[in-house]
DNA sequence: TAATATTGCGCAATCGTTTGTGCAATATAA
DNA sequence: TTATATTGCACAAACGATTGCGCAATATTA
């Protein structure tokens, strides 16, 4: 039923029902007595506008495009979670894009976003290339976990460099001094953080000689193949710090299949926590990015922006999570 | 920019922009001439029309609505995530909504997505009501998972009777015979499929006087407490079969403070795979739902009905992962 | 050359709302 | 009783596309 079916039904015009329905029944005069019977015809009905009609006549479509790089990920599940609960809560509903990693199907995303006029963006970049980004003039964007430095975009992350410090502190205090990092996505931020992280803790501890980044991307393979590599070393590491969820299940499989245990004859911490994570024997050690806070954080700045503010970018601090997967050693002498 | 002001400078009517545009050029009789000059014109602008007018016009949207309970939950994460993808490739973008589990929300959703007048439906319903589902007319619904048996709503499921017969059975033929079931949901279909297929087969079996179902809803708590409750019985399962994810973490919980070996004291099967099942200890053999399938299923089921076909109902059959948490036990005589 | 067919394009209505403005009818003031 | 204020509502123009139909201009045929 549309608005002008309703009118008729009534004997008004479309104007008035209108009226009283947006509630702008005083500001335009219309009778208690009429306002009524329109409220009373639209129950009957079960009436609701049309809102494609709406947002053509309101330039406005109250709709958030959330761009993910994969959302059977539960880092970005968890992320989806808190944004939309979050942006409904806030009347505004989410257009789902899932890149599959692949930045040709980003900047396809953000263009069919584009056209069907979302009021804001939120993305969580694959990282590789931001050029689409920036080329959006007029919207509203904040930018999710990875974000880049040099642009003026918006952005709401873990702070990963300090994450990174207090894991590689952990090891160290544990008596760790061969610690090697397993690395995700190169040139991306969040990765950079925390690889420096790694490294300044082990430079300002007198470690640099044990400095060991290897690994090329956020994938269970990568950990697995990265710690195959680890293992065959003339002088394997006592404590892995893999740099996300996806790489700790690689390591955790390389180190099954190689019957090492943990953590008695390797180390693990992860940067990224899981819910599972509790439940893995050893249980791990891990650094919890805050999920929730992070969500809730992204949708704030994102109505800043919308309401034509200029809210600072945030790097919220992660969590330890102490469980089992790190063992004291003793070093040598 | 517009299609008007695209139009304007090419001193062109926006009617015959469009069709250009729409690749009506042949049927309207553009010249070849004109048609070069706004495909030309449209590039330097990047011109993109605007979507909204368009579902305006067309009275169509090319969205479709995905109502979801928990997309945090890897279950239905990773649907989401096949379903989005196999939907793109058919030119539809998805527009989301958790219900977190809440009917309430999920009425809301429903209707908040009715008025944006997505083309199509998609829900994993909560499932304990429905009668705001049947209420929706003219729009193609498919329901996922969870569905209704005296309703003809078109749905995509997992053989849940099959799966949990597998899983009985396969314990059954270990030897165990004291089998405890831990359920989901009470009065969900996929609940009552895989209970049904568990007693079918103990009563097959001869085993009727060990039937035991537990459990109220599929949570990690849920889990956790039936299976101390389990524990606490004279008689102690020698097996649990649990119907979800959530609740096997729940288990394993459990059972880990309680220092009790799985394999070795209790067995376990998980109706539900998840990835990390692999890194748990012992590796959980669990009853595989394909979710690919099924979303890649749903997709297809949802476009027959945008065509006006009445696709059957389908039921897709789980695969049995084995693993290590299931060890033969010696029956008493 | 005149009659007809074809080519090439634009007019204007439409989708379903919202909203600035105008105009009667009634109420109040003089 | 007349002049002015107020009340109560409707007209019609947007928003930005698509499309049935019509109408010139050109090409073809007789």
């Amino acid at each position: 039923m549309t608005l002008k079916e309703l009118a008729e039904e009534l004997n008004m015009s479309t104007t008035t029902v209108s009226r009283v329905l947006t509630g702008q029944e005083k500001k335009y005069r219309i009778s208690d007595k009429t306002a009524d019977k329109v409220r009373a015809m639209a129950k009957v009905h079960q009436f609701a506008p049309n809102q494609i009609a709406r947002n053509l006549r309101l330039q406005k479509t109250n709709t958030i495009g959330l761009i993910i790089p994969d959302i059977s990920n539960p880092f970005f599940a968890n992320l989806a979670r808190t944004v939309e609960v979050e942006l409904r809560k806030r009347g505004k509903m989410v257009l789902l894009c899932d890149t599959k990693d692949e930045t040709e199907l980003e900047r396809e995303s953000l263009s069919l976003l584009m056209g069907r006029k979302v009021d804001g963006l939120l993305i969580a970049p694959i990282g590789k290339e931001h050029h689409h980004l920036i080329q959006q003039p007029e919207i509203p964007i904040v930018l999710i976990d990875r974000y880049f430095e040099d642009q003026d975009l918006s952005f709401v992350t873990t702070d990963n460099f300090l994450g990174a410090c207090i894991a590689t502190d952990f090891l160290i205090e544990k008596g760790h001094r061969n610690i090697a990092c397993i690395q995700g996505l190169l040139k991306t931020t969040p990765n950079e953080g925390r690889v420096s992280g790694y490294k300044k803790t082990m430079l300002d501890n007198g470690l640099s000689d044990y400095i060991k980044v290897i690994g090329e991307d956020y994938s269970i393979a990568n950990g697995y193949e990265s710690t195959k590599t680890l293992l065959s070393l003339p002088e394997v590491p006592t404590a892995i710090f893999s740099l996300n969820n996806q790489i700790s299940m690689g390591v955790m499989k390389a180190l099954k299949e190689h019957r090492l245990e943990v953590p008695g004859e390797v180390s693990l911490i992860s940067f990224d926590d899981q819910p599972y994570f509790d439940l893995l024997s050893p249980p791990l050690t891990a650094i919890k990015q805050p999920m929730s806070e992070i969500g809730r954080a992204a949708v704030a700045t994102l109505f800043e922006l919308l309401e034509g503010n200029h809210p600072p970018n945030q790097m919220l601090k992660p969590l330890f999570v102490e469980r089992s997967s790190v063992a004291p050693i003793y070093q040598k002498p």
